[in-house]
DNA sequence: CTCGGTCGTGCGGATTTCGCAGAACTCGCG
DNA sequence: CGCGAGTTCTGCGAAATCCGCACGACCGAG
C-alpha cells in the first residue's frame, strides 16, 4: 500500500562518521536515530510499523533496537512524575568540588536515591538529582552522605515544589 | 499450573486513598505501582509477565497500563543520552522569577528545546533543562528567548559536560 | 432491591515476536 | 583483483503476545 518509503537503502545514509569525533559510544546512522525517535513516542511500537517508517524489515528493527539496548545507547522504560504518584521528595543539588571532580561524581552515582547525576561547566561543577521517601531522608542523604564525601566544598539545594514538564522528544520537532 | 498466585482478590490492596489528598492525578493503588515498577525494568515486558508478577490477568494489566497511560500518569518512552547520541548542547537554566511562576513555567513549557522544567523552593525559582542543536543555539534560547520573558529577573546557566547516571528505578530499590 | 459504572476474567483470532539460515555488503590483505 | 571474516539485512514458519468482546462480580446511589 503506497509506496512510500521505496526504501532501495542504495547509499546515502552513511553519514554516520558526521559524529565520529564525540569519543564515547561510536557511530550511530541515521537509521538508528530515526528507530530511536519511533521508540521516543511509543515504546512500545510495533517493529513491523518501526521498520516501515525507516525502511527496514521487521527482523532488522529487532536487531538493531536489541544492540542499542546491550550498548545501553539507549533503554525502554516507563517514566512517572514521582510527586504525582505520591509519596516521595525531589530536590536537586549543586555541588562544588576541590580535586577530581569524576570520583566525586562516581559516588553520586553508586546512592540509590540519586537518579541523575551530570558534571557542568558553572558555578556548580555537579548537578544530582534526589528521589526520597520524605524530609528527613532527604536531609539525611544530603547532609550525611553527600557532604561528607571527602572532596566536597559546598552544596546549595533546590526542593522540587512542581514538576511541570518531562519531555524525551529531542530530535523529533 | 503452579496455583501460586489464587488472586482472589479478596479485599487488601484498597489503601489507594492514602495518596488521596495529592491533589492533581489521583489515586494509584498498589497494583497499579507494581505494574509500573515492572515497566520500569522493562518497559516492553509482556502484559501476561507483568500479570503474572502482580496477580492479575493479562487482560487486567492492559487495561490498567491504557488507562495510566491515557491519564498521563506514565509513559513508556526510549531514553537516551543526548551527548551520547551525538550533535547537540545541553544546559541546565536556574531563573529567578518576580511576579507569577507558573506563568513563567508555562512559557517555558511551550518551548520545544526545553526538555525539563520544574519549580523549586531556594535560591532558584525554576530549573529548566534545556537541549539544542549546537552553542549557538543555545545562547540563542537561553539569552533571547529566555531573559526576554517578563517576570524573569535572571538567569544563571550550567552547561553539562558529561552525564553520569540517568536511571528510573524509584521505587525499585 | 435495582440500576449504572467500574473492574476483572476468559476466550478466540489477528498480530507480533522470536530464532534461524541464507544472501548481500564491507573491509583488509595477499 | 579475488577471497575469507565479520557484520547486517531478509524471509520464513512456530510460538507467544496483543487485542476486542462478552459476561460475571463488586460497589454506591437512588
Amino acid at each position: 500500500m503506497h509506496s512510500e518509503v521505496v526504501a532501495s537503502r542504495s547509499a546515502d545514509q552513511r553519514d554516520s562518521t558526521r559524529e565520529s569525533r564525540n569519543g564515547g559510544t561510536p557511530q550511530l546512522d541515521a537509521v538508528s536515530l530515526a528507530i530511536i525517535q519511533q521508540l521516543q513516542e511509543d515504546g512500545r511500537r510495533p517493529y513491523a510499523a518501526i521498520g516501515k517508517a525507516v525502511g527496514l524489515s521487521e527482523a532488522a528493527v529487532r536487531q538493531r533496537v536489541q544492540k542499542l539496548l546491550d550498548q545501553g545507547v539507549m533503554q525502554i522504560v516507563a517514566v512517572t512524575d514521582p510527586l504525582t504518584v505520591g509519596f516521595r521528595r525531589q530536590a536537586m543539588v549543586g555541588i562544588n568540588v576541590e580535586g577530581d571532580v569524576e570520583s566525586i561524581a562516581d559516588a553520586l552515582t553508586d546512592m540509590s536515591e540519586v537518579e541523575y547525576v551530570v558534571m557542568t561547566a558553572g558555578s556548580f561543577d555537579i548537578l544530582a538529582e534526589i528521589v526520597c521517601e520524605d524530609d528527613d531522608h532527604l536531609l539525611d542523604v544530603i547532609n550525611k552522605r553527600i557532604r561528607s564525601l571527602p572532596g566536597v566544598r559546598s552544596t546549595e539545594s533546590f526542593v522540587y515544589l512542581k514538576l511541570k514538564k518531562q519531555t524525551y522528544m529531542w530530535g523529533t520537532r
